[in-house]
DNA sequence: GTATACTTCAAATGTCCATTTGAGAGGAGA
DNA sequence: TCTCCTCTCAAATGGACATTTGAAGTATAC
């Protein structure tokens, strides 16, 4: 037994990476085995070399994805900064990791992509990365509503604010579309931000209202 | 030439039926003619005498279900009632044809999947029918904003409302998984139906408010 | 330097489907 | 009844890919 070589590492990485961009782009399905070589520059064999088939690459793919981009709250975020400033840096760095174009591109395509057509790996997802940025959020909104807040509030409001931010990845084709001159990546996250945050600050507080309202 | 007989109507009819489902579910790649011709009890060659090849077949699936689903503005509104209601109205219908399990189940999961992953039939389905979407939601929120409105803010306030109610198609897998007791379907539109607009209303009215604060 | 295990390679192999084919059923009109 | 269509059927055909194979190549330990 040697350990794996350095160049083995290099490719097994290039095929990684190479396979999160076709994977991304195209789907489980429709991404092939011979795109993702040819962009690595390996041979298609090499895959089953270093991950035995399609699937357990797309899983080694997710798991590779998930390290990647660390469970990121935005760290420089004090914790007991006020739950507004709070909810604006969440959406600022949950649209960051959705629109980004940059290194792990693939990496909220992918999710995305698990999200409306989901593969056995979104178990695991679920799991590992979507709860604990639900629970995350769950906490600002709660803060937001104050202490008799309702669970079912507090899910619908999350919700509200993920749908916001989710919308500009799932429908991004249909954005450009329907905008045809407007861009929608990284460079109009702050703006986009800003809105979501202003939308659903104001909206939280209309639960809240509601909620008291109604209980009186 | 004869014309169409009622028995090929008849093929033709439920090939477009149980090819729409298995778009629906599956996605165009993954559906397979076999399952198609299986649940509409047809014979294999039969798609390809009726629509030539799976593509073409897509195509009818996607013209058929834009018959289908009338432009349906929830048509029992009076065009006078205040945007309020009728921002209600949209919601409720928009979310119903979105996660309505009922006789074109697979119409909104159809367009869920051509909105992430999108086939050359998108752009047909822009133009015909997400445009004219777009365009009364666009009415209803302008109106809500007021007058001095800027088109940024009426696209970014559109696009809060129908991200909220997208959200619970496209990411209903994860929900599902997320909230293992909950359901999320028809019974609940109300009540979602409720909240959004609640949700909603504040949040344009709040960016009513930071324009005018803006301009003045 | 050579033996051994690790890694790459090009060329099969096998499978899953879409698509084609040619032979018939059924029905309307002469 | 005969004939010409329309429509259905079961059995090929063929292509696109994932997967396998066995022969090299390459490093590391000794």
């Amino acid at each position: 037994m040697t350990p794996p070589s350095a160049r083995s590492r290099d490719t097994r990485q290039r095929l990684l990476e190479a396979a999160g961009e076709v994977f991304a782009e195209r789907g489980f399905r429709d991404a092939t085995i011979q795109e993702i070589c040819r962009r690595a520059d390996a041979n298609i064999a090499a895959v089953h070399y270093h991950f035995a088939d399609k699937e357990r690459l797309y899983r080694a793919v997710i798991q590779y994805a998930e390290g990647c981009a660390g469970d990121s709250p935005p760290a420089d975020i004090a914790p007991d900064t006020p739950a507004e400033k709070r909810l604006r840096g969440h959406i600022e760095s949950f649209l960051l990791r959705l629109l980004d174009e940059g290194h792990p591109a693939w990496l909220g395509k992918l999710m995305a992509r698990e999200m409306s057509q989901p593969t056995p790996a979104l178990d695991v997802i679920v799991q590992e990365k979507i709860r604990t940025t639900y629970r995350r959020v769950d906490a600002i909104v709660r803060e937001l509503l104050g202490p008799g807040a309702c669970d079912d509030d507090v899910r619908a409001c999350v919700l509200s604010v993920q749908g916001q931010c989710l919308f500009y990845r799932h429908c991004h084709p249909v954005l450009t579309r329907l905008f045809p001159g407007l861009p929608f990546g990284r460079e109009q996250v702050p703006g986009l931000a800003e809105h979501i945050t202003r939308f659903s600050l104001a909206g939280i507080r209309a639960i809240a209202r509601a909620r008291k309202a109604g209980v009186a």
